[in-house]
DNA sequence: TACCAAATATTGGTCTTACCAATTTACCGT
DNA sequence: ACGGTAAATTGGTAAGACCAATATTTGGTA
C-alpha cells in the first residue's frame, strides 16, 4: 500500500539550494538574503514556494526573518564550533598557545588546499582582500587592520573548498578576534611588524595564486609562527602579571 | 540596541497547534490530516499559511505528505536533537566527503601530537580504551562499538594536549557516528571490516605508545582513508539496492 | 457475480495577484 | 546638522485558479 514514489517538491529543492549556498560560503552568517520577490525570480519559482523553503530553513535555525527587515543567515553552523570554545576560553584563559598552535595547522592546510583548488573567482576575491589589507596597514586603524586580516584569511579558508574548513576557519577567526584582538594591536610595538605582516600575507597570496601548495602551507605556517612569537614577546610581561593573579583565583577549581 | 520583538507569525502558531494535537494524541501516528482546504477553513487561516506550517512539521519529520494522497502523521518522536550539521550531512552528500577529508587532517595531527606529548597517564588511558575497543568488536553491539570508537579517539585527542583539537575531534567523530547510524545501518558491506578497523586502531595506538609521530600520523590517515573507502562502497551498495527495489514497484510491495 | 479498467472525484503542489504590516530609507523643514 | 514624517522596501497573509498524483467510483466484460 505504501508505494512511496518520492515526488520531488520544489520547496525542498530550493531549501537545498539555499543550504548549499550557506555551506559553501556564498551566503555567510549575518548576510541578508535577497528580497523574496527577487530571489524567487532568480530561482525561477513562485514566491509561496520560496517561502515554504525559507520556513524550512528558519525552523532549522539557519535563517531568521524580520517583517520589513529582511531574512538573515544565522551563525548556527559556526556556533557548533565557536560556542564550546568560547566556553573553554572563559574557564581556562591561557589557551592562546593552543589556539595559535591549532590555527597553525588550520591555516597551513587551508593555504595548501587553496593553492590546489582556488578558482579564478577565488583568486579575484583574494586579490581584492589582499589589496584592502595592504591599504589598511598603510593607515593606523587597528580595527580596520583586524577586519582586513580576518577577511583575507576567510578568503583563503573559502578558497580551500572544504565547507568544514571554511566554517571552522570563520569560527576560529571570530574566536581570535574576540579574545586577543586587543592584544593584536600591540603587535605594532615590534618595529616593522606591520611591514613584515604584509609581506607574509603577500607570500601566502602569491603562493596560492601561483598554485604552489607546499609554498603556500609554509608561508601560512611562517605567518602564524611570527604572530605567535611576536605575541609571546610583547605579552610576556603582561602574561607574568596575569599568571600571578590567576594563582590567587584558581586554587580550588578542581570541579 | 536591537529590539528583537518577535512578531508572532501565523504559520508558527498553526504549527504549534498541530504539534500539540499530535503530542496530545488527538492526531495519532498514521492518522491522516484533514484536507488542507478543510483544515485551513477550520483553523481560520489561508491555505498558504497552513502549508507553511505543514512544511515546518514535515521538515521536523512529524508529518509526511503525498500528492493526491493526503498528509499523514508519522511516528517520529521529536528525538532528533537539532544539530544543524547533522541535518546538513543527511541532505548534502558532498559534505560527507569534505568531512572525511577534514577529519583526515584532524586525526592525523592529533595522532602526531599524541605521539610527541602523551604522558604515562595518557598512555594508560589509551591502553584501557583500546582494550575496550577490542572487546566491543568481539561482540556485535553497534552502540558499544560506537562508544568504544569515540572513547579511543577522544583519548587520542586528549593525549594531543590541545583542547581545541580534542574537542573538535570528538565532536566530528560523534557527528559521523550519528550520521552513519541514522542514514545507513553500519559499515557491514566490507567483509572483515571489523578486524581491519581493530588493527588500524592498534597501529595508531602502538605508534603513539612508541612515540613515533610520523608513524602515528600515517596510521591515522590510513584509518580515515579506509573509512572513507568503506563508506563510499557501502553507499554504492545501498544505492544499488534502492534502484533494484525501485524497479520492483509492481505488486507485492510489503518489503 | 466477480473483476478489471476507464472515468471521476479528491487532494497535495504550484503559481499569480493582491493587499497588509513592520521596517528601513529618503527627504524635508526647522 | 538634526529630527521627524512620508515614501519605498520587504516580509506576512489571503484568495483564487490550475496542475499532477492519488483515491474512489463507475461501468463494462468475462
Amino acid at each position: 500500500m505504501l508505494n512511496k514514489l518520492q515526488v520531488p517538491r520544489i520547496s525542498d529543492a530550493i531549501a537545498s539550494t539555499l543550504e548549499r549556498r550557506i555551506l559553501e560560503g556564498s551566503l555567510k552568517s549575518g548576510d541578508r538574503l535577497p528580497p523574496e520577490r527577487e530571489l524567487a525570480a532568480e530561482l525561477g519559482v513562485s514566491r509561496p514556494s520560496l517561502r515554504e523553503a525559507i520556513q524550512k530553513l528558519a525552523s532549522k535555525g539557519m535563517v531568521q526573518s524580520r517583517q520589513g527587515g529582511g531574512t538573515y543567515v544565522t551563525d548556527a553552523l559556526e556556533s557548533t564550533f565557536f560556542d564550546p570554545w568560547q566556553d573553554m576560553m572563559g574557564n581556562h584563559p591561557n589557551l592562546r598557545e593552543d589556539m595559535l598552535e591549532f590555527r597553525r595547522m588550520i591555516e597551513g592546510q587551508a593555504a595548501e588546499w587553496a593553492a590546489e583548488r582556488a578558482t579564478d573567482a577565488d583568486l579575484a576575491r583574494l586579490d581584492q582582500t589582499f589589496g584592502a589589507l595592504e591599504a589598511s596597514f598603510a593607515e593606523d586603524d587597528t580595527d580596520k587592520r583586524s577586519d582586513a586580516d580576518i577577511a583575507f584569511h576567510q578568503a583563503i579558508g573559502d578558497a580551500a573548498h572544504n565547507v568544514l574548513l571554511g566554517h571552522l576557519s570563520a569560527a576560529l577567526l571570530r574566536l581570535m578576534h574576540d579574545n586577543i584582538s586587543l592584544n593584536l594591536g600591540e603587535l605594532k610595538s615590534v618595529p616593522a611588524a606591520g611591514r613584515l605582516l604584509v609581506s607574509q600575507h603577500a607570500a601566502i597570496y602569491n603562493a596560492v595564486r601561483d598554485k604552489k601548495p607546499q609554498a603556500a602551507r609554509s608561508a601560512a605556517e611562517t605567518h602564524i609562527d611570527f604572530v605567535r612569537e611576536t605575541l609571546a614577546q610583547t605579552l610576556r610581561s603582561v602574561a607574568r602579571r596575569e599568571t600571578a593573579e590567576r594563582r590567587l583565583h584558581t586554587d580550588f577549581s578542581t570541579s
